[in-house]
DNA sequence: TTGAAAGCGCTAACAG
DNA sequence: CTGTTAGCGCTTTCAA
């Protein structure tokens, strides 16, 4: 009954354990025959290597832990998605970490994952402090970060998209399609959020035309809010004909909005948002966006990982991906004439 | 350098190794002098247990396995966050494994988990064969399944939804409206969704009103195909007045058909789905479904789950939970005068 | 209340 | 190509 060994083994086949292992762990070095014997062996008992002490040994426990924002976001749960599929493929076990935007949460499992032994770590947040990092660094533990880019512990590896261009493909776009009122709906002013509220300015800059503050929503943090917000905002529109929203979500609560105002969507108001999210071609009005390749995020940032742990030489020079996010035209944006 | 053990603190301290270990696992039987002064020590040298070391000895991981059918579907992220966020309360860590929906994965990532020495199981995915479940059984791991009821090895945990109530919750909640012809977007035949037929089946017989196989539409996987099944039956609607959707991706795929064609929700049609997913709330018209409580089903898992792993006696008698499931009426649904 | 001995199951390093 | 030795870091058992 109980759980059979590579002693077991060693004893059954008259080889020694260290023979086993190297069967186990397909090394060189073996007669065939000796291999196909030992091997026979294992099948016929079910013999498997116990990981806890194989990782007792060597350190190595073929698991990474991921940290995202929150896994039943859309976005977070197709960057997992990304990880685990391709964790898979390389061996590795995926430990979900599920911080819930909160800071202190993400860094108390980004210890627990630590001490818990993984061999590599994701994390996919953006709030958490560059001590935390300067910490992970100490630990000698490879790590890259999705989603949020930094350049100080010079050798971070990070994956992110370019969100300044992002956001100017969104401005653009509209301001092509003839508008000149675009108003803003604004999440909080994090990193990213920045980036495009800047590229949107620069663009109306070059295009001359003007913009105050009057521009920008006040702070939205979810489709409610962004309801409320549009709804106030259309009942003294002021000639406004395009909204950009700072997320897909954010835009579906606008699109709400402007539809229960009897407006019709692209002919009143054109509305664009960002992230791509899957539901977002199946709304009443398919809705254009910027896609961020979110399933390339968790793909990337775990093939990276698992390199930078398989080979530490390849660790050393880091990996810093900037990706183009891209325009997905559907049919809320539409010309003015 | 090199990390530091349990045997640096002995020497430091002057203790045993052994008096090490009942201080960091809070044992009684240790002068609280000793301790007080054993606990400086960890402290001051950033001490800290190896796992590995410590899951060989004792072969419990502190970590639990978890499978689901596809994380991105927002039914199954919020399942895991419901696990995820209940495993951290009791201090264990949680393997997601991510099926595809596939059999065959699934099996594989539930061999995985077992090798890897998880302390138990949580099984979120409908397809999966029986033999699977006896296989995992022989090799002694606690484990729950949600989603799936299985009363043939006796012993058994399983969370799942009552699917004949919800099923009936639907129908009948459009019979009371008024409703007698109601098409029925149907999914590939599986388990619940077998159930919530044969309910919508029972409904009109104890109504007395008629259907036949007209009544049911092809089978539907998603929420594109949906919407074509729902475009060719509304070109000759003879008369239906309401659509049960099998699910509400499906329902989503309905509704955008049924704006397509011009028609109104629920004026013309009445719309039912099943899941209560997050964005039914914000769709344009606001979905009236049937809630599951996915949380819940992760949260009571993982709880569950811990408590066998924690108390094999508790273990012994198996906890085999049917919830009922909830009508939640938003927009789609309207009487018929 | 503390400690010594032994070993969990594996593999690195070396020897043959 | 194969085996021996040693030990990873912890905890169980038993003795003091």
């Amino acid at each position: 009954m109980k759980k059979i060994t590579i002693k077991d083994i060693s004893q059954i086949t008259g080889f020694s354990p260290m023979t086993i292992s190297r069967v186990i762990n397909n090394e060189k070095y073996v007669k065939q025959e000796t291999r196909d014997k030992v091997t026979q062996v294992i099948e016929q008992y079910g013999y498997e290597p116990n990981y806890f002490a194989r990782s007792l040994k060597t350190k190595l426990s073929k698991t990474i832990g991921l940290i995202i924002g929150e896994i039943e976001n859309p976005y977070y749960s197709r960057l997992a998605k990304g990880v685990i599929d391709t964790a898979e493929k390389f061996d590795y076990s995926v430990m979900v970490c599920n911080s819930k935007y909160s800071p202190e949460r993400g860094e108390k499992y980004l210890h627990m994952l630590v001490k818990r032994g993984v061999d590599g770590l994701i994390i996919a947040t953006i709030d958490f402090s560059k001590d935390l990092i300067h910490d992970v660094k100490k630990k000698h533990i490879p790590f890259v970060l999705v989603t949020r880019k930094m350049d100080e512990p010079k050798d971070t590896n990070y994956i992110v998209a370019d969100d300044y261009y992002g956001g100017r493909l969104a401005a653009e776009h509209l301001v092509k399609l003839g508008h000149k009122k675009i108003f803003f709906l604004r999440t909080a002013e994090v990193l990213g959020a920045i980036e495009r509220v800047r590229a949107f300015k620069d663009v109306m800059h070059e295009n001359n035309i003007f913009f105050d503050e009057t521009y920008f929503s006040q702070i939205v943090t979810n489709a409610d809010e962004s309801y409320m917000q549009t709804e106030y905002f259309l009942k003294k529109r002021n000639g406004f004909t395009a909204i950009i929203a700072a997320n897909d979500f954010i835009a579906m609560g606008a699109m709400e909005a402007i539809f229960d105002a009897k407006l019709s969507i692209p002919e009143d108001i054109s509305l664009i948002g960002y992230d791509n999210l899957k539901i977002t071609s199946i709304l009443k009005v398919p809705l254009t966006t910027i896609d961020q390749p979110k399933l390339s995020f968790g793909k990337l940032s775990a093939e990276r990982l698992i390199e930078m742990i398989s080979d530490p030489k390849k660790a050393e020079v880091p990996q810093k991906l900037v990706i183009k996010p891209k325009l997905i035209q559907r049919a809320s944006c539409g010309r003015i004439i």
